[in-house]
DNA sequence: ACGACTTGTAAGCTTTGGCTTACATAAGCG
DNA sequence: CGCTTATGTAAGCCAAAGCTTACAAGTCGT
């Protein structure tokens, strides 16, 4: 189970949502991911710090690299437990919602 | 459209979120919703305008008081721009790691 | 063992963020 | 018109966060 406080803190810097983005499909190695951004190294490789305690990246070493794979099992968790604030009530609003603006634009 | 920065930036406080729980379901004055917390008023004030200006909530104003109620459409906006993250591998990395995490305790 | 390569960590600086107190604004009421 | 109620805004403070440069720690090849 993932600290969702981290995780949400986490995924607030841009720099990380786009790493994230970056190891979704395959890993990287830290040095190929901070090819990536303007950031020196290391501050790249403290944001892979981060995204790791959040459970949201994976590392596994290899040689003398470390390879950064997304973690979606904790993505995912991050998804429902963001869906579950509204606890199926989401459908119920949009549709309130769509109706009020049917009507805001019906009045004019 | 909502700007997914300030969207996930306002997420990152726990009080924030909180306050979007807690206005899910149905509008409160800011008051009331502060009443909820121990921090000050005009803190709570503060979070309402950093989720109003991302969009999370919608506010409307009723004699002197003001009722703020979550805006389901950013919600559920950021959830679906967390899961294109994936763009439909989530279930097949998730399926890959629950496999991997099966072998490795087999292993053991 | 040595030198190059890959990465993380420490220290220090600057910016951002959240909090508090004090003040401003605006609506309702007598 | 004052007075109260409800709320936002400004100023200032302190902690957290992100960046940079310098250094440390493994790993590979010769």
């Amino acid at each position: 189970m993932p600290d969702f406080d981290s995780a949400f803190r986490a995924l607030a810097d841009p720099t990380r949502r786009r790493i994230i983005e970056l190891v979704a499909h395959r890993g990287m190695t830290a040095g190929d991911i901070a090819s990536h951004f303007r950031t020196t190294r290391p501050a790249v490789s403290q944001h892979l710090t981060v995204l790791r305690n959040a459970e949201l990246l994976s590392e596994r070493r290899e040689g003398r690299t470390r390879i950064y794979q997304a973690n979606p099992k904790t993505v995912d968790e991050v998804v429902q437990h963001l869906q579950s604030f509204w606890s199926g009530r989401l459908q119920v609003l949009k549709r309130q919602a769509e109706r009020e603006e049917r009507q805001q634009r019906d009045r004019q």
